[in-house]
DNA sequence: TCGTGTGAAGCACTTCACAGCT
DNA sequence: AGCTGTGAAGTGCTTCACACGA
């Protein structure tokens, strides 16, 4: 039972069982059952352990598993371990609610660049960053930044997107509500609050 | 072949396929083919027939389906026919941002009453509407709103919830990273970003 | 000829149930 | 006694392939 056969379900789920099991260290809690930690993250138990058995057995039989263990079993997996630089992309409202936002430290991402079109704002800090004119969206492959989350009017989104792809990033969070083309080794998760929205009505 | 099997996966595609109907009907395209519809919403042709085939068969043989008619059955099935009022719970940066954000009227949400603790900005303005203070959030079943969208911290969000909860809110848009404890017959949907960029680096 | 609509086949994830360890 | 780990069974979604209509 190795690596690669982790069902992408499963991999979708980690980020989730990681922030509830920060949660649980925070508390000091040493040990979680899958039964307790189905709580927490509402998913079932056997689906729990299920999961947890694709990357090793490691759980101790009648009393759970160890939280700080899973901690770093997930990290590795999802490759969380070296603190992982993001740019940011758009220094609209949203984006400046983002970079202040401090929940990225959990998943051990740490905003190390802003980019704007507005001559207004480039130059400016938000929290410790300068923003930066975008033209140096190609120097983010020689800093070290790998992924970016883009934050601009859907119009500009494509375009940008194309940017970022030259730059040699490798993954994109997409907050604007369109669909991006790029090409296959490049990964695109998009976030569209309003489209979200749209299926809550359905569940009334 | 009747509407309570639309299997869930499918409803979760519908928002999708709803924004790009419309943005092909605001580029005045009359009829859209599966094959070229894969192509805007990133979900194969197959597929797409399949999913309309759920809601009753309507394309047009040799020709494909009618934008309009599409957009009309969908709107349908989400219940998004009639405008949907919605409550914006937090106006510190996020919810700023998204009151401010006009995407939601592509899926006929009306951003109609925001609260806030803050008394800094309880009676003030953004954009059209009036921040009240929260205890109003009892008021909202009364004038309609069935549906919330919460930007609060996490330390206050299931208190909030049990708010809205208690006002007679069936729906839930949770925008803080936790998750929330609610009835069965409340359907939250949370979206914590930083979380969904936790997946990005196995991608890489 | 082109594209829909759909039973049937295929596939992947979920759930079960229980052996085995502590 | 309690909880893990896992083959096997179950489930539901996706893909196929082709008849049929325009």
């Amino acid at each position: 039972m190795r690596y690669s056969k982790i069902p992408s379900e499963t991999i979708r789920r980690l980020p989730g069982y990681l922030r509830a099991l920060i949660f649980l260290d925070e508390k000091s809690r040493e040990y979680v059952s899958s039964k307790v930690f189905s709580e927490y993250v509402h998913v079932k138990s056997p689906q729990i352990r299920k999961d947890f058995s694709y990357f090793g057995a490691f759980g101790t039989k009648g009393v759970g598993y160890k939280v700080t263990t899973l901690i770093e079993q997930i990290r590795g997996i999802l490759k969380l371990k070296e603190v992982q630089k993001a740019a940011l992309i758009g220094a609209g409202k949203l984006g400046t609610a983002i970079s202040l936002y401090d929940g990225f430290k959990t998943y051990g991402f740490e905003i190390a660049a802003i980019f704007d079109i507005s001559n207004d704002k480039i130059g400016t800090r938000i929290g410790e960053i300068v923003v930066e004119d975008p033209w140096k969206i190609a120097t983010l492959c020689e800093r070290n930044i790998r992924v970016a989350i883009l934050a601009v009017p859907a119009e500009s989104a494509q375009e940008t997107a194309d940017k970022l792809v030259g730059a040699g990033i490798n993954g994109i969070l997409n907050l604007s509500p369109c669909y991006l083309a790029v090409p296959k080794r490049v990964k695109v998760i998009t976030i569209d609050i309003a489209m979200e929205l749209g299926v809550l009505p359905y569940y009334s």
